[in-house]
Formats: structure tokens, C-alpha cells, sequence
DNA sequence: ACACTATTAATAGTGATTCTCATTATCATA
DNA sequence: TATGATAATGAGAATCACTATTAATAGTGT
């Protein structure tokens, strides 16, 4: 899901980056370009616990104000699953569309993208759903819980429920 | 969403749940029965302090383990979505497999059902990512983010973006 | 009744996240 | 190149939802 592995195209993303904070009198300080840098060349998305292991230069307190602003910027956004660590990553705007995979043991979170007819099949269902509770909808959420290969690997392989919950 | 309010529903309900209980050498106490109760008569996952004000004679820290038990035990299921409480409801082997509809502003959620054609090509589509990568899948999360009727209303109809993210 | 286990609920942690504030960097203007 | 004004930093303290502990109590089977 990293796409902004050449040179080329991480001076692109920070030129676009760069942009959108200066539009909302945000300066892209090397801290924040540290910190967009680190989960730019993560294919998963971090804890933060994962991006100060990354990049230890970083300030715990000032990653969270950081992601913060990023967040409000449309930079990066969270994504929280059960009690553990939340994790961060560069948004859907730089990304692209996709969901995510989640190992209900462990907590590892892992990138994935659907066909294009059924996330055009969901997003009819869920307007459906949303103008029937006038409910103004922004964007959805499709994660997949299961068990990822270490952690079936490591304790055996449980029986799997149905395909889906 | 709430498919249990008649008074033989309740008491199918109540005989389900014991049932599951014991069969893991758990008791269907007094407590745990007004717990379930008030997840029950709710029409949307609640909070802990929400099941607290439904229900104040209940301690939060026995809620707190007894949602533990009957999280373990399949009966109920938590939903966190950022960084408000957590909400609990009952599971889907007793309310049916559906999704939730949760308001970014004021975090509250609603329950939401997708046509069978639409849910089945999700799974589908699922399956085929999570054996790509050899996970193994146990259920999904679908979460449609946005604003509700109520939020929409006090702070004026902002400009959604587009339907899904 | 007895021994044994589960449950309760008050209290004391725990730990991820947020706040505080003194210091430093950046920008706009003179 | 100064000079304020404002934004950003980062170390430590504070917060607070949640979890663990514990003594007391209530069921359960013999």
C-alpha cells in the first residue's frame, strides 16, 4: 500500500503536504516532516510506540500534537481497534482507498483494498441505510478481524468461525 | 435493531444467555441479568456511563468485568470508534449480523442492515484479500461515519464530502 | 452444615493520551 | 538585520477510561 517509495514521489508528497498545512496556517516544520516521512515508509500503519521506534529523534508529546494537526489537515488519520495502541497513517487523500486487516490477537494492522464493484455496491447500500436515518454520511470503514499468519503460526490454528462475522 | 422487547422474546433471551453461560461454568446472576437487560431494552450500543444512567444500581466495576465474561462468553461485543467510550451491545449470534452508522461529532451509534446481496459480495470480496495474505478471517466490521440528524441540526448542514470516504 | 468456587463492589493501580509551560524557531514588517 | 508576534517544541505532570486486587458475600454440590 506504500506507494511513495521513490524519491520522485516522496518530494510530491511532501510538495503536497506542504500545501495543505500552509493552507490552514500550518508550517511543515522537520519534526512533522520526520514524522510523515516515518509512516510514508511504513507499508502498515503505527502505533505510535512503532513510530518512535522508527524514528527515535521524535518526541512522544509532540508526535500526538503532531498527528493532531495532521489529522485536522487530512494528513493522516487513526485508526483505533479494541484497547490496543491506536494506529496512524497517512490518509485515504494520499493513500487511496482501501481498508484494513486487523489480527485480533496481536493488533498488527495490515492494508487492504477491495474490487471496485463491491465498494460501489457499498457505498449505495450505506447511502440507502444513510438517507433513511437523515444521517449525512462522510466516510466508512471496513475492517476484517482475524488471526494474521504469525499468530495462527505461533498458537496453532484455532478453528475459524464462518468466513465473516 | 432491539428485537427483544416482548415478554417472550425476553425470557428466550434471558434462557439463550444462561445457557451459554453455564455452559463455560459462568452464573447468570442478578447483576449480569439487569446487564443484560438494559443492553436489551436499548435501541443503540451504549457507553458505560449510558448503561450506568439506564441502570444505576449496577457497579461500574462489575459491569466493567461482567461485560468482560459475557464478551468472552459471545454474548456481548464492544465497538470502539475513536476516542469517546467504548460502546457495548449484544452479539450478533443474538442480534443478527449487522453494522453501525456512529456520528464523528457526538459519537453516538446506530445499528444499520445491509441488503444480503451487498453483504454477501463483502464477504466474498474479504475472503479473497484475507486468503491472498493468508489470514484467517473471523468476522468484519463495517462502521458508516458521518453526522447525526441531531448534530446536522445544531451546527448547521456543512458540506459533506463525498458519500463514503 | 461444610468445603469450595464464583461473584460482588470498593479501592487502588495502570498506562495511553493530553495538558502545561518554559524555551526555541519562524515569519512579517520595519 | 533587528523586533515583536505567533507557532512549535519537548520534558514532565495530569487525566481518566479501564483493569487488577481484595475482603466480604452468595451459590453449589456433597
Amino acid at each position: 500500500m506504500n506507494v511513495h517509495n521513490t524519491r520522485t514521489e516522496l518530494k510530491l508528497l511532501h510538495a503536497q503536504i506542504a500545501t495543505m498545512l500552509s493552507q490552514s496556517n500550518y508550517r511543515y516544520t522537520d519534526s512533522r516532516r520526520r514524522l510523515v516521512e516515518t509512516l510514508s515508509h511504513s507499508d502498515h500503519p503505527l502505533t505510535l510506540p512503532g513510530i518512535i521506534a522508527a524514528e527515535p529523534s521524535l518526541a512522544p508529546s509532540s508526535v500526538y500534537r503532531n498527528l493532531e494537526v495532521l489529522e485536522k489537515t487530512g494528513i493522516t488519520c487513526r485508526i483505533s481497534a479494541g484497547n490496543e495502541h491506536t494506529h496512524f497513517e497517512l490518509s485515504e487523500s494520499l493513500l487511496g482507498h482501501h481498508h484494513h486487516m486487523i489480527c485480533v490477537t496481536c493488533g498488527a494492522i495490515q492494508d487492504i483494498s477491495l474490487d471496485p464493484e463491491t465498494e460501489h455496491l457499498i457505498e449505495r447500500s450505506l447511502s440507502a441505510a444513510a438517507s433513511h436515518a437523515n444521517f449525512t454520511p462522510t466516510h466508512h470503514n471496513l475492517d476484517l478481524c482475524g488471526r494474521c499468519v504469525d499468530c495462527t503460526r505461533k498458537s496453532g490454528p484455532h478453528a475459524s468461525r464462518s468466513t465473516t462475522g
